[in-house]
DNA sequence: GAAAGAAAGTGTGCATATTACACTCATGCC
DNA sequence: GGCATGAGTGTAATATGCACACTTTCTTTC
């Protein structure tokens, strides 16, 4: 069903950066492309917004039908508008990044997509498009935004302990840092709920457990209160 | 000429907030919209985005068609695409901003635009389309931006004293800043250049000038080196 | 049930960065 | 010559960041 207008116009897609967490460290998540161009290779899921539809939720039905993935709080990235960025035509491509506990997220690959699977960020194989670009700057982004907001407890199960809190941090971050002072740091800006339950089935003394209050974090952001780990 | 496409899609455009900065204070540049809808209403200045044109090129583009200026270096700043923004059909919209030296720009209103004005961005009339919403984040993104990163001399003329840097970082920030402090603080990044040259024609103590050292600049920041004023 | 292993939990001192604060000096104007 | 205006300059108190090691608790194994 052809569609008419009066000007040329680009065409316009949503791409999703979605890193996940577990024990090995740092993963996005990627599809193996079921159509031309660049049909069998890898690429980060997306695809056409269409009218009426606001470009987040695009985002959002788009990460769903090629991954299975739902109820994920996406955050725009950036915007890349070069023309050659599809060998087919014009398409600009709002791009967007999130993070989700692994665990919690079962994937099945459907639409467009033969696979879906997770990566290691350090073994990114070369992607479709400029894909490889949008990762390097979901990853910068993440990076620097993990050190000065919240994010990340995503990451996380709902409990968690200050081990792997920090744990997170260290893989996201590449660096290891100081516990003592980690634990002062994090809880010095009280948005950490300590709970009265403590790990289970660890081979050795079990820790609290502490969950994300978002309610006390909100209250100091809209203060202003300015945040670093 | 009609265009037709095998699915439907929505506009693309593209707007930018450019700021400026007097004597008075902040400034933003509007323009008066020559054409429906909105007509006669001021908005944000921007426009269509051509196929086969980048999207930043486009923001360059309409912001010379419609105001004149040019050679601007314009940084995005977000998409929005929510599909009743514009009440002819769904348009998205890349928003850029801008600083711009007030006195060595000169405006002329062209292409759709009956005129483009300074306002004070404390008195920024209702705008066309959601154009209020995208100026209130263009304006919290510069002030969260101008504390860690040295933009803002784009502000300022080539060659100017350390009280003019002080007087356009109180208005961005809206808070006074102690002359010792911001005089050390800003010496010890080491991105001014300090000129043999002095004020002319002030009634007291002529103050030395200074310029921005783009390269100190360039090194320090490939080093990771973190800015704040 | 004693010993070994594993991670939890905890405080201090030094270095650096941030903040508050006030006077003298140079210049132009009247 | 005196006055008005802003330029230029240092120090002390406080807060923050960073390095660093041992004891406690619990499980497992022998």
């Amino acid at each position: 069903m052809p569609h008419t207008y009066d000007y040329p116009r680009p065409a316009l897609t949503v791409d999703c950066v979605i890193f996940g967490l577990d024990d090995e460290g740092l993963k996005v998540l990627l599809i193996e492309r079921g159509i031309e161009p660049f049909e069998g290779q890898w690429a980060i899921p997306g695809g056409f917004v269409a009218p009426g539809e606001s470009v987040d939720a695009a985002a959002v039905r788009e990460l769903q039908e090629e991954t299975g993935l739902k109820d994920i709080y996406l955050e725009q990235l950036y915007t890349f508008g070069e023309p050659d960025r599809d060998p087919r035509e014009h398409v600009v491509s709002v791009a967007y990044y999130a993070l989700v506990n692994l665990i919690e997220h079962d994937l099945e690959a459907s639409t467009d997509a033969r696979s879906a699977a997770w990566f290691s960020v350090d073994d990114v194989p070369d992607l479709a498009f400029d894909h490889n670009q949008i990762f390097d700057m979901a990853l910068t982004r993440l990076k620097g935004k993990v050190r000065y907001q919240p994010i990340g407890f995503e990451l996380l199960p709902k409990k968690f302990t200050l081990t792997q809190l920090q744990r997170m941090y260290e893989i996201i971050l590449e660096k290891p840092l100081d516990k003592r002072n980690f634990r002062k740091k994090v809880l010095s800006l009280e948005i950490l709920k300590a709970l009265n339950e403590i790990e289970k089935d660890v081979a050795h003394r079990a820790a609290r457990l502490y969950s994300f209050d978002e309610r006390a974090y909100r209250r100091l952001q809209r203060k202003g209160v300015h945040f670093a780990i």
